[in-house]
DNA sequence: CTGTGTGCAAACTCTTTGCATAAGT
DNA sequence: ACTTATGCAAAGAGTTTGCACACAG
């Protein structure tokens, strides 16, 4: 699922993106390792490690755009923090509460059965599921 | 599924939360009209509208102590606002987007088939499941 | 009376925005 | 050169907290 850097300029200039520093270090640290679910914070955090001075508002401003561009989803999760998923096929998550931890669902398993009907005039965008795990006790 | 004022005075006393005259009538409001989903903004609207002049940190610690006592359920469904459910049983949800808006699925319908295990020491806490709608174009 | 609940305002967290500077084509 | 992106700091939304006063038991 790793990507080189060419592939990466190409993807963002089709999505109409210009290739920044920015963009190319953000999209590599987000689609260098597979599938991946982290706050802007989190990625913030990694490329300051990484060695790429990104400011906190170009992390946000980057994410959604690339969100716009359809190579994330948003995950809604948890009330506050807004994570983002770099799997944008249809899938399900684990959420553990305690850590803030998001896992995917192998696919093999979960289905959802017998969709009802949505109300008039509307369709179906996507389905989530989240599955809440806790501490065995 | 309305309650008289009595029964929504011994719940309270029941989940060890003295009836105040705010808990008692934010209560009602919550319980009184069936199955909602509303933002602790939505009912300190409702309760001021009212003639109950609650403040909205009141609101917001009230909501935790029903959800703490399990009459309420957290819904996750979208990153900034936090949506409080007065069905506390298994059900799940559609969710338009463009209104903010949170509909209860029929349960009839919908099951969640073939659930994989949890990872190692945890266990299901709860599934939630948001169908998230747009409107036909 | 005693202890818990409430209101207010201030603090906090996460996220977005405005504007001057920097970088891409 | 011309245009779009970035960084910073400040503003915003939603939520939480601390403390003095009010109320329930």
């Amino acid at each position: 699922m790793s990507q080189s850097g060419a592939e990466i300029r190409r993807r963002l200039q089709d999505a109409g993106l210009r290739p920044t520093r920015q963009r190319v270090a953000l999209a590599e640290l987000l689609f260098a390792k597979g599938d991946r679910h982290l706050a802007a914070e989190d990625l913030h955090f990694e490329a300051i490690e990484s060695g790429v001075p990104v400011s906190l508002a170009t992390v946000y401003n980057t994410l959604h755009q690339f969100t716009n561009a359809g190579m994330l989803r948003i995950l809604a999760v948890e009330g506050s923090r807004t994570y983002f998923d770099t799997n944008t096929s249809d899938h399900h998550h684990f959420y553990i509460e305690e850590e803030g931890e998001v896992v995917d669902v192998p696919v093999s398993g979960l289905r959802v059965e017998n969709l009802p009907e949505p109300p008039e005039g509307m369709e179906v965008a996507n389905i989530d599921v989240v599955i809440r795990l806790r501490r065995k006790r």
